[in-house]
DNA sequence: TGGCTAATGCAAATATCTTTGCTTTAGACT
DNA sequence: AGTCTAAAGCAAAGATATTTGCATTAGCCA
């Protein structure tokens, strides 16, 4: 079969499932425990490996270094697809939104891979901004009263705050937080 | 002299001038070319030592490792002791506080910097955010105006959306963000 | 001025990380 | 079932980073 398809190597070709998937799983877990443990800083490819059950040279074939790995897994930790429950009402679903992102950071795990994502984000887009960026947007969409409140707003009032907690003072952040910042903008916002 | 004066081997007995001094100064310098060049991710520390012309051995004995290194002169990039010239206007002197804020963290070594120090952040209480808090405090206690504006506040709405941007989206800051910040906060506190 | 000593310089010894060539495994497609 | 090949395993070589003991330098204080 001298001239077979001429397939092209594309994404379908890539094989997501199976072993890689595995390893994936492994390193994923592996990244947050040791992260939880020792924070992010001291965290290296041959500590990860060991502790994932996996052979350095693979994760230096897939990643390149540590902060790009680092970084590739923290995108898909606040899952960018889930449903985010909007009732129109925009306090309320900023407030769900909100809650849910200082939930999610309150986990030390978490909050370490956001710094770690932090110190090689500003050259490349940075995936947190933009997961952040699009959901407010959805909930703008959807909110009947949205007045002439903006994505940057949302951004501004919301989202900044938060992260800025998270990565400078993660210990005073929790409800009472979010409390006050919807409730402020609910009180200025129209 | 067989028993001597028992010095105590306190802080007085530093020697932070000479020799020292001029360590410093050079790392200090190095880190920041290093930084502006290649980003703060793949700095090491025999890479700095080459660069500024000192021992790698001085500098893994006096801070143990390169993260403690960045994290130290991350401290003194926004001098925490400059003055600050209050007219007792809110608005005006917020609105001058930021645009200095933003100007400084334009540079791009000192967003690195930022991004270093916050990839550390967490565990210690940051530099970063307790200078903020502390101008943001003096700020406040001149003004004429301040209503019942916060320090929570103004970190809230002034060094958060212009923190989050130095770290996720640098580019996207300007004199117009430092606007839109301030004037928000101009049209809803009082 | 002269001793005292913190901090640096220097260099060798270690320890770790990173790359690389080759082999093996196991999805995916026919 | 059989073939093809992306991804992983393995191990050795190479490159870097880190530690350590000793010598030297230069502030500091008497």
């Amino acid at each position: 079969m001298a001239v077979a398809h001429v397939h092209k190597m594309d994404a379908t070709n890539r094989r997501p499932g199976g072993r890689s998937a595995e390893v994936l799983g492994r390193v994923r877990s592996s990244v947050e425990s040791l992260i939880a443990e020792r924070g992010a800083e001291s965290l290296t490819i041959p500590m990860l490996a060991e502790r994932a059950g996996v052979q350095p040279s693979s994760l230096y074939r897939r990643w390149g270094d540590i902060s790009s790995l680092l970084n590739d897994l923290a995108t898909y930790k606040l899952d960018p697809d889930r449903p985010l429950t909007l009732t129109g009402n925009l306090v309320e679903d900023v407030r769900s939104w909100a809650t849910e992102i200082v939930a999610h950071y309150s986990k030390p795990e978490n909050a370490a891979m956001l710094r770690a994502g932090a110190a090689s984000a500003g050259t490349r887009e940075s995936d947190c901004l933009r997961h952040r960026r699009a959901e407010a947007a959805a909930i703008l969409e959807q909110a009947r009263d949205a007045g002439d409140t903006t994505v940057e707003d949302l951004l501004n009032r919301v989202t900044a705050p938060i992260i800025y907690r998270v990565i400078f003072s993660p210990w005073d952040l929790g409800v009472e937080f979010v409390d006050g910042v919807v409730t402020d903008l609910a009180r200025t916002a129209r």
